[in-house]
Formats: structure tokens, sequence, C-alpha cells
DNA sequence: CTCCAAAATTGACCGTGGTCATTTAATTGG
DNA sequence: CCAATTAAATGACCACGGTCAATTTTGGAG
């Protein structure tokens, strides 16, 4: 029961992700095959799926250490003080999120781990984002009659919904800034 | 310039849905193949793709009709006068959406119209039950001071927001019903 | 009735994700 | 240093959604 992972494995899926993200660079998510994949990183496809479950889950970790980029560039910035600030703040993750409309189903399909063992980097993030907002809603003024981890719930479902809005046609007149704006007053700041 | 629709391809439509009902019936959506259906129907797999653009428009088709069906019987009872009033008139909707995990995916996924000339049954579906929900807050005693019209949606935020952590396997401490009894309280009632 | 253009149907074919028995490479015990 | 054992990699193969040039059917027009 000595090392059970040889430096060897290491690398070729350091190549192969290394691969995948230069690809993705060039032609967006939608456009990725697994079978450049393996081109690039000159391995048989077999050895694809023995390093990722699916394709689906190279995506998630492509996906996954974007968003978490832009969390970690929310969290270092100044401790948002207003509905407007916090959607400023969150912005560069929603941008993410709605860049491709495949990144957008994808994130939302994984958004909830389908079982325990087996938390993705979506998931995570998804996760990371409430506790996130959280802490801002703690420290800022809003409404104080409900938990702030449920506000923070709030804020995620709503940014969701506008997301999932903008996507659709019939309701590109409004923007996804400002009908977040609308519902995060409204949740965040009722009767205000 | 006549009768440029033939009796022949009611015909054939008609065959290859109430196949395709049937197969999902015993086998539910996910297992669904086309190829399948277009044994049952006889005909060729090319025929399958001229009266459907993809087999996701088959399942909007078939899902969307029984979630209209929901609506229906959401509509056609007594009109809810309470945060669980309205919960309970829209369970089966919801138990709908949530039957499986291929349904709840497929739903999210056309909740929103890919393009204006494009609106499938999901996405009428989708806004019927805004509607829906925008009457019973208009008839009932919630906040006033934001348009009831916007009250709906964040209904059906929610209750998104509430499905997919039914999915995730991390929250399933808290059953559907009460998350979302939770998140409606605090919308629809806050400071209440 | 015959012929014709448009509509509907066909099925061989393709792209791509995913599998698995077999082969190759690395690690370890003696 | 050499088996023996375990891990890793291979690539032919499959499943299944989707395409399209060729063929058949249909419903008039003359």
């Amino acid at each position: 029961m000595a090392k059970a992972v040889q430096q060897r494995t290491l690398k070729t899926r350091a190549r192969l992700l290394e691969v995948a993200q230069t690809l993705v660079k060039q032609g967006g998510y939608e456009a990725l095959r697994v079978e450049e994949v393996v081109l690039g990183a000159e391995v048989a496809k077999g050895t694809f799926f023995a390093h990722f479950r699916d394709k689906d889950a190279l995506m998630e970790i492509l996906i996954g250490a974007e968003l978490e980029a832009c969390l970690d560039q929310a969290a270092a910035g100044a401790v948002p003080d207003s509905v407007a600030g916090i959607i400023a703040a969150l912005g560069p993750y929603h941008r993410c999120i709605s860049s491709e409309r495949y990144v957008y189903d994808l994130a939302l399909r994984y958004s909830g781990a389908a079982a325990v063992e087996e938390i993705g980097p979506i998931s995570r993030s998804f996760e990371r984002y409430c506790l996130l907002v959280d802490a801002w809603i703690h420290a800022g003024t809003y409404r104080q009659d409900v938990p702030s981890l449920l506000l923070a719930e709030g804020v995620q479902a709503f940014a969701i919904q506008a997301l999932s809005l903008q996507f659709c046609a019939l309701h590109e007149a409004t923007s996804f800034e400002d009908r977040l704006k609308v519902y995060l007053d409204a949740w965040l700041l009722p009767g205000g």
C-alpha cells in the first residue's frame, strides 16, 4: 500500500488539463472535443476517461477554476456596502457564467452535487458564493428579520433567475444587472 | 399554395408522439431512445427529425404538456390564500419537474426561450406559472411595496432554488416544501 | 388520366462521447 | 536483478443523436 499514484499519472493529467485549457481559450467551451484534447496531449482516448469520469467532469474542473478565480477577486476587494455594490462585486462571477450558453447550462446542472461523495468544483463555488454574500450582508445594513444566510441564498436564486432571463429573447429589453437590482432591492430592503 | 400540410404528416407526427408517450410512461424520460420511437412508429429515423428539430424538441412537447396539465389543475382549484396554500397549489407542477433529474435539467435549460421565433412549450408554461401566481398574489394580502408580477417571478426563482437544492445531497435534511416555505415567507411577508 | 412540382419519407452514413479486454510500464518482494 | 503484481495506457469498438442525397407519395393543373 505504498504510493498508489504514480508520477506518470500526474503528468498525463496535467497535460490533458493544459491542452484542454488552451483549446477552450481558442474556441470556447462549446467547441471543445475530447478527441482534440487527447490528440494534443498525445494519449489514447481511453486514457482521457481514466482521468475524468466524463467530458463534463473536465468541464467542471475548468469552469470551476474560473469561477473560483472570480470569487477570489470578489473576496479580495472591499466589502460592498450597497445592493449596487454587491452586484458590481459579483459581476465577474455572473459574467463568467453567462459568457457562453454552454457554461450557463453546465453550471446550473452541477450547481447542486448529485451525491455526497461527488461534490464538484462548481457546486463548491456556488456554496462559497453564498458564504461570501452572507458575510457582506452581515456587515451591511439590510433587513434583519431573517437570517443573513437565507438572504444570501436568495441573492443566488435571483441571480440565476436574472441570468436565465438574459438568455430568453422575450425579456432582453432589460439588462441583467438592472433586473437583478430590482430583485435585490425588493429582497434585501423590503419597504425601503 | 393549397393545403401545404398533408394528412399523412399529421398521422405520422401523432404516431411518433403517441409511441414516445407510451415509452416514457414505461421507462421514464431519461431512458427514451429515438430509435425505439421510430421503431414503434414504423418510420425511418430521418422521418423523426423531419418532424422534430431534435430529441429535446420532442421532450419539450411531452414535458410541456405535463406541466400545462399541472397548471390547469392549479388554475381550476380555489385561489390559495396563504403561502402554504400557494405552495400546495403548485405542488403538482413542482413534483413534475423534480420527478426525474433529466426532466429538471431539461426544464431549466428551456425555461427561457433561446430565440424569439422559438418559444417552446416549457418556456410558455414558465410564463403561465408566473401569471397564475401573479393573480393569486394580487388577490391575497401580501407585501404591497413591489409589483405583484415581480413577486411572482420571485416565487418562481425560489422554487427553482429549492428544487436545485433538492437534487443536492448536501441539503437533503430539509424537504423541498419546507425550504420553499421559508423562502416565500421571507419574500412575500417580510417583517411578518 | 397523365404528368409534374412540392412534400414526405427513407436509410446509409457521420460525429462524438464513452467502454473494455488487452498490452505496456512501473513497483515491490525475495 | 528477476519475477510477480499492480497501475496505467491503448485503440478497436459501441451507442446514439443527427444529416442528407436519393426515392416515393401526394395533390393538383391541363
